[in-house]
DNA sequence: CTTTCAATAGCATTTTAATGCGATGTTATC
DNA sequence: GATAACATCGCATTAAAATGCTATTGAAAG
């Protein structure tokens, strides 16, 4: 039996969820407000969610914010993302935040619940079309034009991994002229003039 | 009705499939193979699949190198993974080389036949547990002992965009030695020393 | 009221990175 | 057998970054 905390400033939605959920066996509804104001306002002791279902569009809130703001008093709690936004920003904003789930407002009813019977197996709930645009993230964007060689990818490696030319040159056992002219053709395919844009488009996967 | 093609190498487990499968009426399985290299052969215009339902385990192969086989010849097809590892790194090896869902195998064939099914409203299918690992990835993985000031972390945004030191004082309208000087304490709070370390640390969500 | 810390700034120095130019040998491809 | 792409190396110069040291101001904490 699990606390379930309801964030959610439509009293029409919050009164279905609220009532829907707290009939199921699995779950009690210890709290039931419209704003994280009022959320923290109410928390005490006794009422301490295991979860809680929050709505991301509160007014004059980011979102993310308001994760960030419950995760700093129930750090072990996990907060799923009640949202009618797909976009891919606000989703990593919130992931990075310390979500642990982001669901779609138009879901079912029975589906919230089953997805949130997920948390309790340690798994995390996720509408599909959620879980494409976080896929996405992974997928390298677009082909390069230029395509790197092995070599030049190597080093672009190296360099991610925080290593000095000097250090590259004796990794490879090649000169510092040579590390130094490889770096100049990965400038010149990538279309940039640093190390650090270089370490940027790795890490993003635009290489 | 989509095409589905079965590569897998437990003949137990591929025959249940295929035979489940094959009965619904949203899919036809075209083809069902033990191997990557099976399923190269075999493939032509005829059988062509739109979903890839693949093992990850198969005998002598990394898992994400049979994805970007797959993809190469079908880049239009959504390849999903179905395997009983769920570590990080095979799981984003995977995403990375292009798959489209991730299942695990002890999942009851009428859940498999659901997530396949999501493919089709543009979601991703992926088990819970899966989804789990991959949102923890966003999240910052330590707190950090020394936390950044507003200031501090402003200019680490700017290096991970790429600014130089001088770009940055424009932006921020500072002087050039007082970017110096954040930037050190910045590398002190890190315990780094040099730009590229501190976009890696940033990107990599450790900051 | 002192101590601490963030933010600002300056100056000097050393190290690293970025770039221009030229060069040789290998391996594919046409 | 020319052409192109890759990998290697050298030298020189300029630009940027890293670091050492010092210092002022304001705000928060004790």
């Amino acid at each position: 039996m699990k606390n379930l905390a309801i964030i959610e400033d439509d009293e029409e939605l919050r009164g279905m969820l609220y009532k829907f959920l707290n009939h199921q066996d699995e779950f009690r509804c210890t709290m039931s407000v419209n704003s994280i104001e009022a959320f923290l306002k109410e928390l005490n002791e006794e009422n301490a969610p295991d979860i809680i279902l929050s709505d991301i569009g509160l007014p004059g809130r980011q979102g993310d914010e308001s994760i960030r703001m419950i995760k700093d008093k129930l750090p072990n709690s996990d907060v799923v993302m009640l949202t009618v936004h797909d976009d891919a920003e606000r989703i990593f904003k919130c992931l990075q935040g310390g979500a642990s789930g982001y669901l779609l407002k138009n879901s079912p009813l029975e589906e919230i619940k089953h997805y949130l019977s997920i948390l309790s197996i340690g798994g995390s709930p996720m509408s599909p079309r959620i879980a494409r645009k976080v896929i996405e993230y992974f997928q390298p964007k677009k082909k390069l034009e230029k395509p790197l060689s092995e070599r030049e990818y190597d080093i672009v490696l190296a360099l991610v991994e925080g290593l000095s030319y000097k250090m590259i040159a004796d990794k490879y056992d090649i000169s510092l002229d040579t590390v130094r002219q490889h770096i100049r053709n990965v400038y010149r395919k990538l279309n940039v003039n640093s190390k650090g844009e270089v370490i940027t488009k790795k890490l993003r996967g635009e290489i």
